[in-house]
RNA sequence: GCCUGGGUAGCUCAGUUGGUAGAGCAGCGGACUGAAAAUCCGCGUGUCGGUGGUUCGAAUCCGCCCCCAGGCA
């Protein structure tokens, strides 16, 4: 059976929207947003969401369909990408899932664990006992109910230290025990990934040129504009790359060539994380790592190779 | 041309009475299962400007040369 869905991963600013455009047009397919935040409409710039003109040529889903104040998480972004590649293969057209999000593509090619929600009081008990009593006491708790996350995360790691613990105490099992259970969201023999990897040197210029770009277009206006809102800090929106940096010098804080080199800074260490991830995380994902990258047509050459 | 101060990691700088060098920032490597653009862990990466000498041993002391900054001409 021919592989009818399309995932094409990389770090940001690699050429993927590009490439992914690229190939619905060729194909007839549909691209599907596998990008954290790009999910939000509050970061149209910011996150390099496909522009109108884009989007308008080819079928986009769950591109800035979330409101900031709203925090998706990996599962929700898991039932929304299942139900669109269904809707997708309903009408008979290939799928063509990109983004940067790792995690994402986890999901979908290996499973997510099917954990019943943790209630927010269990959450905030783990997370208040943590900066109350001390990662240690954490700790402690979590030895006697999992051992085996205890053992996996690492010090200072408070996000999925409270996590296992409000996991273990919300369902009485634990956490370890949940994600040794999964199933793919996608069929083995569905899909065929191709992984973004343009030589280090090249990527931070693009970004560094990029990130000017982002202001000119109204980065700043936007950032500043999603700040006023007054949402939560903790939000995923919030944690936009750049954001903060670039609000910094809408609220007078910072120059504006302060402003664009601290982003531009946070973007490139964003990249080397993402790298990272594809590197290790998806080693045998054919690799596109040619500057061509950055050029559709060139990539795609390495597509069909990749087809057979 | 002369005087003074300075050339040590990618950058800014430390370096005790000579014992083959270390901080911050930058950078790099790694982990990753419902916040993942998140969260966290690890790692000095070096012709000590060059060259000749003194010494068992020189970033440290001496000579000469080169470069930078300021001052005097």
């Amino acid at each position: 059976m021919e592989a009818r869905i399309w995932l094409i991963a990389g770090p940001t600013a690699s050429g993927k929207s590009a490439l992914a455009l690229r190939l619905a047009r060729e194909t007839g397919g549909e691209i599907v947003n596998a990008d954290a935040l790009q999910l939000y409409r509050d970061l149209r710039i910011l996150s390099a969401r496909p522009a109108a003109e884009e989007e308008a040529a080819a079928p986009h889903h769950l591109f800035g369909v979330a409101d900031a104040a709203d925090g998706w998480s990996v599962g929700r972004w898991l039932t929304a990408a299942g139900a669109a590649l269904a809707e997708i293969a309903a009408r008979g057209r290939p799928a063509i899932v990109t983004g940067g999000t790792g995690l994402y593509f986890r999901a979908l090619t290996q499973g997510l664990a099917d954990i019943p929600p943790v209630p927010r009081a269990e959450r905030e008990a783990a997370e208040r006992a943590y900066d109350v009593e001390g990662e240690a006491a954490v700790r402690d708790a979590l030895r006697g109910l999992d051992p085996l996350a205890e053992a996996r995360i690492s010090p200072g790691d408070r996000q999925r230290l409270t996590r296992a613990l409000g996991v273990a105490r919300a369902t009485g099992r634990a956490l370890s025990a949940w994600q040794a259970q999964t199933v793919p969201a996608i069929a083995a023999d569905a899909w065929r990934a191709v992984v973004l990897e343009p030589p280090r040197e090249a990527l931070y210029a693009r970004i560094d040129a990029r990130l000017i770009a982002m202001t000119r277009a109204g980065a700043i206006e936007e950032a500043a504009a999603l700040m006023a809102r007054g949402l939560d800090p903790r939000l995923p929106a919030m944690k936009a790359v750049g954001l903060r940096e670039l609000a910094a010098h809408a609220a007078g804080e910072a120059s504006l060539d302060a402003a664009i080199a601290a982003a531009q800074q946070a973007t490139r260490r964003y990249a080397k994380r993402q790298l990272t991830w594809f590197r290790n995380q998806t080693p045998d994902w054919p690799r596109i790592t040619a500057v061509e990258s950055f050029e559709a047509t060139e990539a795609l050459g390495a597509l069909d190779a990749a087809r057979r």
